[in-house]
DNA sequence: ACTAACTTGCACACGATTGTGCAAGTTAGT
DNA sequence: ACTAACTTGCACAATCGTGTGCAAGTTAGT
């Protein structure tokens, strides 16, 4: 049995602090250390290796969980319009910009591209078929194949999300505007299909 | 007196031996190792040591050597269009591929930041200008202020030419299809302008 | 061929970081 | 209030990186 004793309720809580000031301190510094991440939950090092065995289970954690998120949302989106489908899958992300940035800066570690390419697999493969069907229906670039296309509006998109300050007002639709961009849409193009659908900019207000 | 003693001539082979595989060894791993560098170069880390103080002497090299080449290829940019003069920019940045590479990964470390940004000050000046120019005779998009789309344009050419193979053809293609877009022009556009000028993609063949 | 320049390996001190064992304290939950 | 769970500090071993001193080799240049 693998023995599923119940946690004391102020360990969790402990767990799941340093689960926090873990992302937070990794997307700040990927190199961040152990020390640094268990003091910012305000918890020692020692305590730390309580609740993970190793430095690497944390960060796979912290891969795992976030990676779930950006796959679900990858395929709550259902928009038949490929620019529309790009522009929300951009816009709901951002959304979840404070686990995005530790995984966009986690995913160019040389220690964990493995595992956090497989872990976001399902989210990479929304971003091809989308990709396809763009170029299908002409609505996106075609001087580049389909595979160097998904993967340029990968890298920009991780890149965008990594070197912005997501606090600053207006961060989420440079985002989308620069996705769209790079799909080969004129910022014209962009600007009034942001315009025609409000809602994909500033779901929250 | 500087005292300017001629170093003998393997020495100075050995040093530039030195810079030229820091060079690829950094804009692998920018945390590459005194000993790595030094073996890639075929030299003892002892060796290195006794022609730079520092890890941090022979990165600052790299950086100023490099700036120098990128600030004087910026300032050769005549072309009056901004569309022309921003994809000739990314094209002959791109033919020095090998140390921009270097530059494009050094650029995000935390160590360096501050020296690679004031060593490449001139070129991020011409951007801006560049970008000044484009958005007032409307070739470049107006929905971003100058600021944040000069900061754009830079961010995602350092990522294309971090991220991309080098060696690939079409690789320098890329690179200027993707600032061009970013900057506001359709793939189309883009396109037209650079089969008008076909010496800008291919100014070797 | 002779000398100064250069390279090398080794030993060393030093700091940063990881991961573990243990004993002593504190706290949650019944 | 009692116990098991949890946290903590400290000591410890181990690894990896930097930078230096030195003595012994090798090599370029005259």
């Amino acid at each position: 049995m693998p023995s599923a004793r119940i946690p004391r309720a102020d360990a969790r809580t402990n767990r799941a602090g340093i689960l926090e000031a873990a992302r937070v301190a990794l997307a700040n510094d990927p190199h961040a250390s152990v020390d640094v991440i268990a003091r910012s939950a305000g918890l020692s090092r020692r305590t730390l290796y309580g609740h993970f065995d190793d430095r690497d289970a944390l960060i796979r954690e912290l891969i795992v969980t976030g990676a779930q998120r950006f796959n679900a949302i990858a395929e709550s989106i259902t928009d038949t319009d490929a620019r529309l489908a790009l522009a929300r899958l951009a816009a709901r992300l951002w959304q979840e910009a404070a686990h995005v940035q530790f995984a966009a800066v986690i995913a160019l570690d040389e220690a964990h591209v493995a595992h956090t390419a497989e872990a976001l697999a399902p989210l990479r493969h929304t971003v091809a078929a989308l990709v396809a069907r763009g170029q299908h229906d002409d609505s996106f670039r075609t001087d580049l194949p389909a595979d160097v296309l998904a993967r340029l509006i990968e890298e920009v998109a991780r890149t965008v999300i990594a070197r912005t300050d997501a606090t600053s007002t207006g961060a989420a639709d440079l985002a989308v505007r620069t996705v769209l961009s790079v799909a080969g849409l004129s910022w014209r193009e962009a600007d009034a299909l942001l315009t025609t659908h409000p809602d994909i900019s500033e779901p929250l207000a």
